[in-house]
DNA sequence: CATAGGGATTCCAGTCAATGGAAGGTCAAG
DNA sequence: CTTGACCTTCCATTGACTGGAATCCCTATG
């Protein structure tokens, strides 16, 4: 498979492949004009790359990952390790957005929105 | 009063506000051995700044509130209309980290997490 | 007066995870 | 032979800082 095929069925960029490859997770082989060759083993990493990366993990973890994936003799407590950390990251960053939105939202409903200058958002990032 | 004391007031780290000068969000004024001199009004405005920015506004949302802040004639309807932006952004961003946490909890839930390989976390990310 | 410290200055590089674009090489079809 | 779709590498940019180096300024003490 050339680069064009493998991201169109792993659902990557090319671009983004490319990079992975820049930086370690993959490392297809070449074809004589230079061009990327990717095996079956490769798209699977790709793919399983993608899955790991929209569910937020960071590429250091998806590296971690990807080599417990390939590590027949891993221990799943290592794996487990790994997404609890991310699930608790996760849960840190979704308490930080409400309380975002719990302040902003009676910012809002507190301001007219006219075309009067007297604002509640305004003075509320003025005065805490 | 000089970076190191409006760094305190205001709650920012002086480098923050070098960049925030580098980018044009503040413009001290420079006393005669070359430090920045920030007045009172420049206090309020990194104060501003810091209110906004720990509620997630983006630095040019944060340039356009500013403007508004100072602009006398404003409407309140210009403030509003960015703030219910930024107020979907979250929402989106939390729904966005929602449905991970959906997925990656059901994962971690069912993985037993021992010394044993088999791990329906990679079984998972093999899968979709 | 020398010096030590704490603070200030500028500039450069790095973070994270790509993404955009330029300049050029390769290949298959018409 | 040319066209167009692919592919290659390399460099720059994103957002919002942050770290660090080298240097300068000010004040206080010995």
């Amino acid at each position: 498979m050339n680069i064009g095929d493998v991201a169109e069925r792993a659902g990557l960029p090319a671009k983004t492949i490319r990079y992975y490859e820049d930086i370690g997770l993959v490392t297809p082989q070449r074809a004589a004009n230079g061009y990327r060759r990717f095996r079956e083993a490769d798209l699977h990493k790709l793919t399983f790359l993608g899955r790991a990366r929209s569910l937020g993990f960071s590429i250091e973890d998806c590296r971690a990952l990807l080599a417990l994936y390939e590590d027949d003799s891993r221990a799943s407590a290592d794996v487990k390790r790994i997404a609890e950390d991310h699930l608790a990251r996760i849960d840190r960053k979704i308490a930080e957005l409400s309380a975002m939105r719990e302040t902003l939202s009676h910012l809002v409903r507190a301001c007219s929105g006219d075309d009067k200058p007297d604002c509640p958002i305004l003075h509320g990032l003025e005065n805490g």
